[in-house]
DNA sequence: GTAAAAGTGTACGAACTGGTTCGTTAAGTC
DNA sequence: GACTTAACGAACCAGTTCGTACACTTTTAC
């Protein structure tokens, strides 16, 4: 079931030398129609999905959503599912795509943590449908993402990013605290996706609308500031003060 | 479809008076034994929810595990989405009732803050259908929680301690900086139901069995720590470095 | 040119699911 | 004891949903 995302731009690779120019380049032709098919279909699942859950989603919903039929979903996905596990994998393939363009190697440590929890935040801001995935992925404890090998672990190039900027800053003795990258990713991470994907019951509790422009900048900077103070503190790790409860 | 909820042991309140004694322990006894039932159903419900989504759960599904029949779901919530919303006000007035009985009036404030942010970090430890009920709830973008009456924002009694402890902390001169109630809370939050809501997905990207103990103890920690140090943080907001991104 | 393979549309069916109908039992009231 | 009302059970119904059978066209291969 593991859906060959993202090629589209990868036009040729059996050889074509054999057969005549012309044959190629009909081949390539139908290749991209093909696939130009395959992602109007991923593009509309991917709003279905995000909308209504995996349960909750009309197969029926995205085929009349398609410029083509449903017929064509099971044709090129097999199941529900299938096309559920495309729809993911092509997000997650997204995101690691652009964490890895992350360009975070050189200038001042403090600097380049508040740019790399920027751009979490950022992409978080900007991708609620993915962050609606995940959390639907998560409903269903990541049952179909363990089934996909696209979807391995071979995800930490975030993690490689962070981990540099850390030992820089503590090269220059600015980060005082040793933190594993991991957790720290957890950390930034967290706050921004709970930030889109708790919006609404949030939201309604406190009577907020988190999506309000000023309290964007104000959490951004929030965090930023949290990170920094905390690989800055001095204070050793929990060993501030004994907790009785 | 307001439901009483947590109303077991408020035991009368129809004046009772023109009724003989006798009447009245019976019609006591078959009220027990009604919120028994309802009690029962509420019960296996919230598992079915929290496991499957709204969409998801199966009425007959919930009817089979519990001791009465589908008819009597019906009977006492009038539809799966009326069980659904019952089953949230519970898991809500729940977590309102802790939060309320939280005493951390006094005593150093960095100290009262660590033992929230741990009571926070636990309860949602300890109640993964919680979060996955609120989860499920903001997939379908609080649209249930908004009919409710008794889920209006009268939520903030955890605000007030937050509150509280900011002050004090910085009239003693601890807190050096200045944050907004809600937005801390929401750091706080964001972290502790984040290691829960996502631990399926993020466990499997990285590699990381997110119910370790070790790993529960030191995130307890770091989230502490994280806090405390920017509260401490003598740098005043986003003011540090300006950001080129 | 022709055979195989890939792609496509329509219509349909089997299974499921939320919700109801009808009837029964038990409890409370006078 | 007659009557009213709440609590309950089993079978059932109508609408929906995923998935497929069949028939057809287009593309590819040689």
């Amino acid at each position: 079931m593991t859906t060959d995302i993202a090629d589209t731009d990868r036009v040729d690779e059996t050889g074509d030398a054999e057969s005549g120019l012309r044959a190629g380049q009909r081949r390539v032709k139908q290749r991209d129609r093909t696939t130009k098919t395959r992602d109007d279909i991923l593009l509309v699942a991917r709003e279905e999905f995000a909308a209504n859950g995996l349960s909750g989603a009309r197969v029926d919903a995205i085929a009349e959503r398609t410029r083509t039929s449903k017929r064509m979903i099971y044709y090129h996905f097999s199941s529900k599912e299938g096309l559920y596990l495309a729809v993911l994998e092509h997000a997650y393939a997204d995101i690691r795509k652009v964490e890895a363009e992350l360009r975070l190697a050189d200038g001042d440590p403090v600097d380049a943590m508040r740019r790399l929890i920027g751009f979490t935040f950022d992409y978080d801001e900007a991708n609620p449908d993915f962050i609606r995935l995940v959390t639907i992925e998560n409903i269903h404890r990541a049952s179909h993402m363990r089934q996909s090998s696209s979807l391995g672990r071979l995800n930490t190039s975030i993690i490689d990013t962070i981990a540099a900027i850390l030992r820089r800053g503590q090269e220059t003795g600015v980060f005082r605290r040793e933190v594993d990258p991991i957790d720290l990713h957890m950390l930034i991470s967290s706050f921004c996706f709970f930030r889109i994907s708790n919006r609404h019951t949030f939201g309604h509790i406190f009577g907020r609308d988190l999506g309000e422009a000023t309290m964007r900048g104000r959490h951004r900077v929030l965090l930023q500031d949290a990170v920094i103070a905390l690989l800055r503190d001095p204070h050793a790790a929990g060993t501030t003060a004994r907790e009785g409860a």
